[in-house]
DNA sequence: GCCAACGTTGGC
DNA sequence: GCCAACGTTGGC
């Protein structure tokens, strides 16, 4: 079992987005980085834990838990010529882009916030807080799920 | 809205 | 295979 964290616009879609769900579940399409897919093709497996991560907004941060709920499968987005992420040259016969089901845990009681993680040196290898990152999703080791969780009810450092 | 950093594309 | 141009990400 691994542990993740993937990244989300909240406007696009937030943490509130999956917690609507019928059964708390849903599809995250629309990856379309090779580093990313692989890792969601080769090494995400159902049960891991994932941080819901809001990006691209006022209070970038780390919103909640979710768990992998399906294994990679084909991402019919990249399909659509009527879809955000379409892609044309990826082949129905041999998709290029999967995804995954993710499914809703719960709500931080407060957002763990970017700059809060960077003031953290223990956190100074996570991929999200190296400058110019950008990768969507990332795997976060054991040991820094269990401190990230612990600041979850520490006064906020930052 | 700005812009630095990065990934991808395509000409050569 | 190189690399300039381009598009995207995402913090600020």
């Amino acid at each position: 079992m691994r542990h993740w964290l993937m990244k989300s616009e909240p406007d696009v879609y937030g943490i509130d987005h999956l917690a609507a769900q019928s059964g708390k579940t849903d599809h995250w399409d629309g990856v379309r980085n090779y580093q990313a897919r692989n890792m969601m093709r080769d090494e995400m497996q159902p049960g891991d834990p994932v941080f819901f991560y809001h990006s691209n907004c006022a209070e970038p941060g780390i919103v909640g838990i979710m768990e992998i709920a399906r294994g990679a499968y084909p991402d019919p987005t990249a399909f659509d010529p009527e879809a955000r992420y379409y892609d044309p040259k990826s082949d129905p016969d041999n998709p290029r882009w999967v995804m995954v089901d993710v499914r809703f845990k719960r709500k931080l009681d407060r957002t763990i916030t970017l700059s809060e993680l960077k003031a953290q040196p223990v956190l100074a290898e996570m991929p999200l807080v190296r400058k110019g990152n950008r990768l969507s999703i990332m795997p976060v080791t054991p040991d820094q799920w269990e401190f990230i969780l612990g600041l979850e009810h520490a006064p906020p450092a930052l």
